[in-house]
RNA sequence: GGAGGCGUAGCUCAGCCGGUUAGAGCACUUGCCUUACAAGCAAGGGGUCACUGGUUCGAGUCCAGUCGUCUCCACCA
């Protein structure tokens, strides 16, 4: 047996405990044709690419890993798909940026072509990067099946979905008001603007009416955009403004003759009545505009300047030009006022500009029939979100959910199957490259240049991932998949999209459950964010107090679908539980003489006590794993092992392994061992690191606790009488300890001890430790109280009486104040059960079982009552 | 405008189907280097479970309302 170092160093363990999972394939699943062996599957959130390790992704792995290590344990064919995704904005930036700086180029000096290859050189360069940070928080995906949203097969599954939609009609081409960066240069969905409230104005502008009869006032946020006006909206309703209905205005500055038009889009009482109408630059003036067949004017470039139909204004950015604007029409009269004006302005999810709408020739994605059996498989229970209010969220979302644009302006990324014919411009969409027009034969083709959305391929991952659009065992065995795991804020950016994609390619659910965490944040409670520099590094954390700590931080006192706070302190804590554990595991095995983990023939009273409590804690750690309260699981695995393990049991064996009797050292041996396996195996789960190393330095019958069985309840080890008399003997010692403390003695005055009690058989096999533990010389064990008990400090429970005899620490008067308020105190309890139990409604309606417990407490009063006014008695 | 979360010890949080004297970690007090562990052990102090009302034999837990706080969705110029 090889000596443990006093303290923990997960430095030194967790990186060649990693390399043993790793050469033994243990995280590897296999399809079993037999299906002996369940299966059980999580297809992993797939990181950027280029991305680097922060909390969110070390929570998200460290419960995904969680479930899979305890399916796997459980004897599932338990799979977990890890891959990354290409990232398409994301990753291009940053190649993009890096360009510029090293060599102060862009990405059209080097052509697309070009470009790309430098985007797949970046990703060969640091596409590995993740997958090593994820390694080191001990995740056991299967990597020899780990895909990327780009490789040759999810590229085949995103031509494969785009040509089946578009052959259906739900996917179309079209101009549509779309969400615009002007910084990315890129089409965003509805899901990639972030709104914020921004201060900003109200500008009121005075349209002249072209009969000279007076003049309408609008009242805009955004002036600039006054330059695409092309009418004025009222309300057909409204007394004050229906009159100008059919009548034309002047638009300032431009001079454009715009009509006025009814429309209820324009809300009574609401600002001036009047509202200008921007269809090119405004999803509800859009809309207005096709009632009215108003002219679509689009006066703002891709880059955010005023194009050539912006007149003198031509070539300024939209802000300058906002301020120009502004001027000129105070200058010229038109100006009425200007207020004060909060309003949300859209900004991009990834370079928060300021997005802005505009028309764009784009392709969507028809939501309305895709979302049908979207809603149903979660309104009928297939789909379970954990918890589930956020299958309300989700619901709420998918039924109001808008077409969804998926083109974007970039290179990076699955370019769409779509090719123009130069002669007769049909859109050729197809599953292979064309040669010709379909429709009229033409071979010259123009290739569309825009890419999907990365959502498209990260929607698609559950089946992707696993071979589809071939019929794959992989997919036949693992899909629909087990669990999806992922924070609340892409429930609409992608496990939307997964829903409606397996429902519609795979005819099937891509998930039974989502398991839905939140944001882990700062100790400040902020978002932990580059630009505010207040993110924590999980590596500094593995680093600093190893991955088990790190983990088992992220899991405890973290309930689902709610935020947390990250203390590093609570790490530190976490790595103080490892070192338990792990003086724990050198204590053993320094008492160890023998080499299997096989029970002992004979149970002693706190043997069947420590069993029974790791047969309960083994019960409540499956139950809540199973309901996904990773956070109580762990929780009642720390309490066994530091205060019933730790505390007591280890305490409890002591005198045995030193004592003279071999047969009682091999006994407690046996069950420390025992125990002590067990608790690891429920453990590995959460501290695969810490466990797997103990494990293999301690006699074990198998060859990793990675695949070891996952501990069950076991009848055959519960003994529920034993567990409630050694609760006697334990609360006698606590009542010992704590007059004692009371009295500041210190354990190196030992005193005899006399207890009292009319459950000798429960205090009688355990004098030895009872003496160890309550800093006893002697222990007696009787029935009756000791006839004199002058000069004894006494302590009192419910079953037992005990006196130890420390004459120079008696002080009548005290102890009799102490007795008297302890008997006060039981006497108060013991009215309020008297009372419970005599209200004939609560004996009448509460259950059985209730009603029975609140009888014994009152007993148990009783007792104490008896037992204080015995002590007191005694004192004379 | 709509939806939802949260409010429990000094701090951060657990508390499942309502059922002992409401728990944990950190912090605090006291005493201990008891041959696994001072990153430890023992004993303790500290809570009107935001507020009001209701349902119930019984409410931190369920319901309604109020206050405070945070978030998401929609986006009326």
């Amino acid at each position: 047996m090889k000596e443990l170092p006093k303290v923990y160093e997960p430095q030194s363990v967790e990186q060649k405990i990693y390399a043993f999972w790793e050469n033994g394939n243990y995280f590897h699943a296999e399809v079993d044709r037999t299906k002996k062996k369940k299966p059980f599957s999580i297809v992993m959130p797939p990181p950027n690419v280029t991305g680097q390790l922060h909390m969110g992704h070390a929570l998200d792995c460290t419960l995904q890993d969680i479930l899979t290590r305890y399916k796997r344990m459980q004897g599932y064919s338990a799979l977990w798909m890890p891959g990354t995704d290409h990232a398409g904005i994301a990753t291009q930036i940053k190649v993009e940026e890096a360009l510029r700086k090293e060599e102060g180029l862009t990405r059209y000096d080097l052509g697309r072509d070009k470009f790309l290859e430098r985007v797949w050189a970046w990703k060969e360069k640091y596409g590995s990067r993740i997958v090593e940070q994820q390694k080191r928080m001990g995740v056991s995906c299967d990597w020899e099946r780990a895909r990327f949203t780009m490789d040759e097969g999810c590229s085949k599954a995103v031509r494969e979905t785009f040509c089946k939609l578009y052959e259906k009609g739900l996917i179309y081409k079209g101009s549509r008001i779309i969400n615009w960066c002007p910084h990315c240069l890129t089409a965003l969905s509805d899901a990639e603007v972030e709104y914020a409230d921004k201060p900003g104005h109200l500008w009121y502008i005075r349209y002249p009416l072209t009969d000279g009869s007076g003049d309408i006032v609008v009242a805009t946020t955004r002036p600039e955009t006054m330059l695409g006006d092309t009418g004025v909206a009222v309300n057909p309703e409204d007394e004050t403004q229906k009159d100008k209905i059919g009548k034309t205005c002047i638009l300032p500055l431009v001079g454009r003759e715009i009509p006025i038009v009814g429309d209820e889009y324009c809300e009574i009482g609401f600002g001036t009545g009047a509202v200008k109408m921007t269809p090119a630059h405004d999803p509800n003036d859009f809309e207005v505009g096709l009632r009215h067949n108003l002219e679509v004017i689009r006066v703002i470039a891709d880059d955010g300047t005023i194009n050539e139909f912006g007149g003198a204004y031509e070539g300024l950015d939209r802000y300058e030009c906002r301020k120009k604007i502004v001027a000129d029409l105070e200058e010229q009269g038109y100006l009425v006022k200007i207020e004060d004006y909060s309003h949300n302005v859209g900004t991009c999810y990834r370079c928060h500009n300021d997005v802005e709408p505009l028309i764009s020739a784009q392709w969507f994605v028809k939501m309305e029939p895709l979302a049908k059996d979207a809603l149903r498989v979660v309104n009928d229970g297939t789909i379970q979100f954990v918890p589930d209010r956020f299958a309300k969220t989700y619901t709420n979302w998918m039924e109001n959910v808008h077409d969804w644009c998926i083109s974007r302006q970039l290179w990076w990324g699955h370019q769409i199957p779509a090719w123009y014919c130069d002669d007769c411009g049909h859109i050729n969409v197809s599953r292979e490259d064309p040669t010709k027009c379909e429709k009229c034969g033409c071979e010259r083709l123009t290739r569309e240049e825009d890419v999907l959305d990365t959502w498209f391929s990260s929607a698609l991952w559950p089946f992707s991932t696993m071979g589809w659009p071939e019929k794959t065992e992989a997919l036949d065995y693992w899909y629909p998949t087990s669990v999806m795991v992922t924070g609340y804020d892409i429930i609409f950016f992608w496990v939307a999209r997964m829903i409606f994609s397996g429902m519609e390619q795979m005819k099937e659910h891509p998930f039974d459950k989502v398991l839905i965490h939140g944001l882990v944040r700062d100790s400040l409670g902020r978002k932990m964010s580059k630009s505010l520099g207040n993110g924590i590094d999980p590596l500094d954390m593995v680093e600093q107090y190893g991955a088990d700590a790190l983990r088992f931080n992220l899991v405890t006192g973290n309930s689902p679908g709610n935020d947390m706070r990250f203390y590093p302190e609570k790490c530190e804590a976490m790595r103080n539980f490892c070192n338990k554990i792990w003086n724990a595991s050198r204590f053993v095995m320094m008492n160890l003489s023998i080499g299997d983990t096989a029970l002992p023939e004979k149970l002693e009273l706190e043997d069947k006590w420590i069993l029974s409590r790791f047969n309960d804690t083994a019960k409540a750690v499956s139950e809540n794993l199973d309901k996904f309260e990773l956070g109580v699981a762990a929780a009642k695995i720390y309490d066994f092992i530091w205060d019933d393990y730790c505390d007591w049991y280890i305490e409890l064996t002591k005198p045995r392994l030193n004592g003279d009797d071999p047969a009682a050292k091999e006994g407690a041996e046996r069950v420390l061992l025992h125990v002590l396996t067990g608790f690891l195996k429920l453990l590995h789960p959460f501290m695969p690191f810490i466990t797997e190393e103990i494990y293999q330095a301690i006699p074990h019958s198998g060859e990793a606790i990675i695949v070891e069985e996952y501990p069950k309840y076991d009848p055959a080890l519960a003994f529920p009488k034993e567990e409630a008399d050694f609760q006697l003997v334990m609360e006698a010692i606590r009542a010992v300890r704590a007059r004692r403390a009371e009295m500041n003695v210190p354990p190196s005055r030992k005193s005899h001890l006399i207890i009292a009690t009319d459950r000798p058989d429960a205090f009688e096999q355990g004098t030895a430790y009872i003496r160890k533990l309550a800093y006893a010389e002697a222990v007696t064990v009787q029935t009756e109280a000791p006839a004199e008990t002058k000069g004894m400090v006494s302590a009192v429970t419910g079953n037992a009486r005990m006196f130890m005899p420390m004459a120079d620490l008696v002080d009548l008067d005290a102890e009799r104040a102490r007795l008297s308020k302890a008997l006060a105190n039981a006497d108060k309890g013991l009215a309020g059960q008297i009372a419970k139990l005599s209200n004939e409604k609560f004996v009448a309606r509460a259950p059985e079982a209730i009603v029975n417990a609140e009888r014994e407490k009152k007993a148990n009063l009783e007792a104490l009552i008896e037992n204080l006014k015995q002590s007191l008695a005694n004192l004379g």
